[in-house]
DNA sequence: CACCAGGCAAGTA
DNA sequence: TACTTGCATGGT
């Protein structure tokens, strides 16, 4: 059920076209950004917390749940799994939609300790298939949710897809308006090296660029994508 | 005031 | 399959 990528030896990745208007749009974002340094998380397990709680969120209200956690020693896999749901939704709060989220958190860690331990070990040993089928089985896990976990936390070459990666892409005339999330990871990592450093600071920098994209009109001209855009 | 933010699941047609 | 809606706070 699952579509499974071939394996790819990342020597023999073809220097496309594609693949070369990839790399310069990397570059071009990395000289006007700086490298990001994904994801702020001192742990695994505070990564993972992040990436529910970012659902749909700006990253600042995710800070202060986080930081309610840390403050009560709640960032730790026995203590979230012992908490109950109201409590949990009531440290998360300003990460916004807070009931669905907790229950969301709930089954993540629930899981991950069941599988792997409260030390989560074995869960970086896990092969990358598996870890992203099991992900994916929690409810409240998604698509980039479950990616986002296996390129930053787990440290796998997963290209992450967003919504501004959708709307950059389209505006550039790389992807249809109805291409799904597999067709546009396919999109990078067909074309660019397996290098989990590389899509690490990709994703970053293509939210940090998407911040201030297509919002306005005419073209913002001080976001490097423009310049990429005339170029190409 | 409106609109967005580092999505996902469940319901409907 | 392809839309739509609920979830909810805080910043601009």
């Amino acid at each position: 059920m699952k579509k499974k990528r071939p394996a790819r030896d990342p020597k023999s990745v073809p220097r496309t076209m594609t693949g070369q208007k990839l790399m310069d749009m990397f570059d071009l974002l990395y000289a006007h950004f700086g490298p990001q340094n994904w994801w702020p998380a001192e742990t695994d397990l505070e990564m993972m917390v992040g990436a529910v709680l970012t659902q749909n969120t700006n990253w600042k209200n995710v800070e202060r749940a986080i930081e309610n956690l840390k403050s009560k020693d709640l960032l730790t896999v026995n203590a979230l799994c012992s908490i109950s749901i109201e409590a949990l939704a009531q440290e998360i709060r300003p990460a916004g939609y807070y009931n669905i989220k907790a229950r969301r958190l709930m089954n993540l860690i629930q899981f991950m300790k069941d599988r792997y331990g409260e030390d989560l070990s074995g869960f970086s040993k896990d092969g990358t298939q598996k870890l992203r089928e099991g992900l994916l089985s929690v409810n409240g896990v998604g698509p980039e949710t479950a990616d986002s976990i296996l390129l930053y936390a787990a440290r796998r070459p997963v290209f992450v897809i967003d919504a501004y990666t959708h709307r950059i892409l389209k505006r550039h005339g790389m992807s249809e308006d109805q291409a799904t999330y597999y067709e546009l990871q396919e999109l990078f990592m067909d074309h660019l090296p397996e290098d989990q450093e590389l899509y690490s600071e990709f994703h970053a920098l293509i939210v940090q660029a998407g911040k201030n994209y297509c919002k306005r009109k005419p073209l913002c001209l001080e976001c490097p994508l423009e310049k990429w855009e005339r170029e190409f």
